[in-house]
DNA sequence: CTGTGTTCCTGTTCGC
DNA sequence: TGCGAACAGGAACACA
């Protein structure tokens, strides 16, 4: 389930391991997943160390000792599977281990494995110059990171102007907003009380300034994505757990996947609706998002 | 330039 | 129980 959250939770779980020994070889079971590899993939990691795990929108950038970078982005179904050197860890992943979609196998000098699995293989990876990494055609037209200082509600006015997409989709758009997925906008939205059909250039004034609910929006979006995050963390503990996709989070939903369902907001009498925009599930309650 | 629809792929769930 | 249809967390790309 990799948006912003789950990527981040699963960068904070593989960067002891991907920056503790060097990559000893690195295993592919097909030449593509939703790309080809790169020319040369095993052979450019292999004896390579990873200086960095870091992220970008839902990218994951490896920073390697050579001056390249290994960038890996999860797609619709992507998760990593930690098999420690720890014998007792190795014991117990026999046990529950499922092959049938392990694209990639790095190894790593101790003893350490780490596996992507992707059955949809929407996933990919890209071996990148790290100088070239901000003009790179995937990287450069994204936006600004929704956490940390870049996400203002001055900043967002600029990027919505005379915009008359739906806000669900203009916060989808990941040129304007780096990172969100269909999850996250859903529940933002909802938390701002914001109708995800309201056009998004309503949100800004005639200067080109943030109307009032866009600072709403902001603090909406930075706080889900900030418990989401929290959520994740503390289910990534164990890296016994074969399928990365599973987080405390889903628990904490409020609209998304729950039509039907009460409004949760406060006094709120209206119930959660599901609508479809541009051919993707949209929940939200007509009473109470304006 | 902006907005919308299609497409890649497999697994799971739902209605008959 | 079986079986086809619908749908799933993304986003590049083609096109009006």
């Amino acid at each position: 389930m990799p948006e912003l959250p789950e990527v981040e939770t699963v960068r904070r779980g593989l960067a002891p391991v991907f920056t503790g020994s060097g990559l000893e070889r690195v295993e592919t079971r097909r030449g593509d997943l939703r790309f080809p590899f790169p020319p040369r993939f095993s052979e450019r990691l292999a004896g390579r160390r990873v200086t960095a795990l870091g992220r970008r929108a839902k990218y994951l950038v490896a920073t390697l000792d050579d001056g390249e970078a290994l960038v890996m982005h999860l797609g619709m179904s992507g998760s990593f599977r930690i098999d420690a050197a720890d014998p007792q860890a190795v014991h117990h992943r026999a046990a529950s281990a499922k092959a049938a979609h392990d694209h990639v196998v790095f190894h790593f000098a101790g003893g350490a494995r780490v596996t992507y699995n992707d059955p949809r293989r929407f996933g990919f990876m890209l071996l990148v110059p790290k100088a070239e990494l901000a003009a790179h055609r995937l990287l450069a037209g994204l936006g600004v990171e929704p956490l940390g200082d870049e996400l203002t509600p001055e900043r967002l006015a600029e990027a919505l102007r005379g915009r008359k997409a739906p806000l669900k989709a203009a916060l989808l758009d990941q040129r304007i907003i780096a990172g969100l997925g269909n999850i996250y906008v859903c529940e933002a939205l909802h938390r701002a009380r914001l109708s995800p059909l309201r056009a998004a250039g309503e949100l800004v004034d005639a200067k080109g300034g943030p109307r009032r609910g866009l600072a709403g929006l902001v603090a909406a979006i930075k706080q889900v994505l900030g418990e989401a995050i929290e959520a994740g963390g503390s289910s990534l503990r164990d890296h016994r757990q074969t399928d990365g996709s599973l987080g405390y989070f889903q628990h904490s939903f409020r609209v998304y996947d729950r039509e039907d369902a009460p409004c949760p907001t406060p006094g709120c009498r209206g119930h959660v609706a599901r609508i479809a925009q541009g051919g993707r599930s949209t929940f939200f309650c007509r009473a109470c998002q304006k």
